[in-house]
DNA sequence: ACATAATATTACCAAATAGCAATATTGTCA
DNA sequence: TGACAATATTGCTATTTGGTAATATTATGT
């Protein structure tokens, strides 16, 4: 069982999230966002970006369905959709910090 | 606790990664490479693309740490090195089903 | 050494995109 | 209505990169 691939299709789908996940702007939005949601202004605060580029990047973030957006009068509020991009993001930097501790353990035999 | 953000530097080694399994081309040849390891050939193909290309993705996902390399005789054997790449693409595929459900649903509540 | 097979590298082109400045849109208040 | 604040969009440029053809490298066998 579970021989079966993926098409070229489910790829691309699957290729696209992940380039949607590829950015540290956009990795910046969404650890800005875990604890509670903001702004759009309070976004560019929280991240040095000019204000059309972290629209750019919210408008990136929500059509890949990572994030819901709720207007509140005047302002716009953005809101992780997903926990799931957290567990992502636990496994990769779980797999960073292994390979460098296996990097520093090889300058270890080196030079101890 | 857990209030600490990533820094930039942090961020762009995560948002590497992610580069890396943002490509359909390199997707392929892992999930090709997930039940056993492969020759260069093999791989080539099992994917239809061109050989140099092969190489070329190969020594990307070698560089990124996610694939190990074997030369045995006249080829090269490649190898999962990491299967938690595995857990993040099933991760992505449960979210896109979910999304494809959704989806699906609200179709099904405009037109029964 | 030579021929052959397997793999890697180089040089190049076309397409995608982050970031920005300027402008447009939307909502609130007077 | 007009002025202002918040957000979105547009047009643009510079950079990055997937794919390819051609070539180079590495290993095997004769």
């Amino acid at each position: 069982m579970a021989k079966e691939l993926l098409d070229l299709e489910q790829l691309q789908a699957v290729a696209r999230l992940f380039e949607v996940l590829a950015e540290p702007t956009r990795l910046d939005i969404l650890q800005n966002l875990k604890q509670k949601s903001l702004s759009v202004n309070e976004i560019v605060s929280a991240t040095d970006c000019k204000q059309a580029n972290v629209s750019k990047q919210l408008g990136i973030l929500h059509d890949a369905g990572l994030l819901d957006r709720r207007r509140e009068g005047n302002q716009v509020f953005y809101s992780i959709a997903d926990p799931m991009i957290f567990d992502l993001c636990a496994l990769v930097c779980g797999k960073l910090k292994k390979d460098a501790q296996q990097q520093l353990a090889a300058f270890g035999k080196i030079k101890s």
